[in-house]
DNA sequence: GCAAAAGTGTTACAAATACACCCATGC
DNA sequence: GCATGGGTGTATTTGTAACACTTTTGC
């Protein structure tokens, strides 16, 4: 059997980009470098795969995000692997791009200690980034634009209970593209994936709206009967 | 700068999940490995990444698909990397797959130096696989069935010209569900992408088809225009 | 009671589906 | 001329888009 040590190997990292939304505006995790390459440059929250602990992807992943930020327990997926020969001037580094929902009300981010700083972006207005990092954001963006469309998985990035016009909203952001108001209300609710609850949020100037909770088991169900989910 | 060296590397390969199309069929090329691990055993065609010569991972798969089956010049795309840490007995092996659509008959698979056999087989039937490739495999079934809606991918797989009939019969496999045959006319005819050819295939016991061509051109202008694909 | 946002009913139109029919060919 | 698969017309059903109206709240 032939050893591996024969062929060179390529440095392999992970970058997360993490999705947030908050003040109407879907924002991003970035994360300003301590040293080189890059130093006091902002890119996504990454690090090296921990090969030798036998680390998979998205342990270090995990690892990462709560190393560099604090945050644990969201929803995760892989993105793509970039490869450009110049992507990284230390040599040849790989870069397996993880992509996150997160809910930024639910954790106080936190500056680790490889950083100058960690922050929240609005993604309509992001620093320049170091590395290939836009081109990963550009595909993050993409795919989360088109994953919303077939996952319900826009829930991670709201308080619960929210209301149906807090969702609309959402959605209008993400897609940047109106919805109308009653048929998005009769695409969601046909669905049949939401829980009312029974408590309200005044102090609006308005009529209060009802809350909603996501019923993950529910739609389990439902997408084991054969439901496709489609907004 | 702090070196990369001090990281442990994962040795990276590439593997190419290949899909031809022939006796009304989709078809998958494997390898019969000569060397150990899993010495004659099928598998994906793969390789290591040649990190010496910062080749990236496209090209890569191209040289390893020509070294190792004598393809040249196919679609190909990147479509997940896998990190178990047990996939190869070796040691840590990361495996950035692609996918690649072939037609059959364009090309004379020969069998490469490091191989027992390289053969064609029916997707429907297919001999245990080596490694983790069974798990590629499967999401690559599954990304080729999602991309033949939004993507007019399929004509890579046919010899040109071809007719609607045999298009629809292509779909009909791919996705393995029925289309009724005068819709599937109606939606492929106002997508209006294909060239009609003035020349016949007779022979058949019956009336012959009309022939089309792919028209990129006009595809990629209409792409440019707003349309969408959308089988 | 008025303004504003939440929630609901219904119509008009477009698209997907189902089915029927005619056409061209070889024998 | 008839069997067979290719090609086309169209009615029906379904789904989407658009718009109008009612309800609930704070002031």
């Amino acid at each position: 059997m032939e050893s591996l040590d024969n062929f060179p190997k390529p440095s392999v990292t992970i970058d997360n980009v993490i999705f947030g939304y908050q003040h109407n505006q879907v924002s991003l995790l970035l994360l300003n470098r301590k040293e080189e390459p890059f130093a006091n440059t902002w890119t996504l929250p990454g690090g090296f795969l921990r090969v030798n602990e036998f680390e998979t992807f998205e342990q270090a992943a995990k690892r990462i995000l709560m190393d560099k930020t604090g945050i644990a327990d969201v929803f995760l997926e892989q993105l793509y692997t970039f490869d450009a020969p110049d992507r990284d001037p230390r040599g040849r580094v790989l870069s397996v791009s993880y992509y996150a929902l997160v809910n930024p009300t639910k954790y106080d981010v936190r500056t680790g200690d490889a950083a100058n700083e960690v922050q929240w972006f609005d993604w309509k207005n992001l620093p320049p980034l170091g590395f290939d990092h836009a081109v990963i954001v550009e595909k993050a963006v993409n795919r989360l634009k088109n994953k919303v469309l077939w996952q319900p998985i826009v829930f991670e990035l709201l308080d619960s209970p929210f209301s149906i016009p807090e969702l609309h909203t959402l959605y209008e952001t993400i897609l940047d593209k109106p919805f109308e108001r009653r048929n998005f209300y009769k695409r969601i609710m046909e669905l049949d994936i939401l829980r009312k609850v029974d408590i309200r949020r005044d102090g609006g100037r308005k009529r209060p709206a009802d809350l909603f909770e996501f019923d993950e088991e529910k739609y389990n169900s439902l997408i084991n009967n054969g439901l496709s989910f489609k907004i």
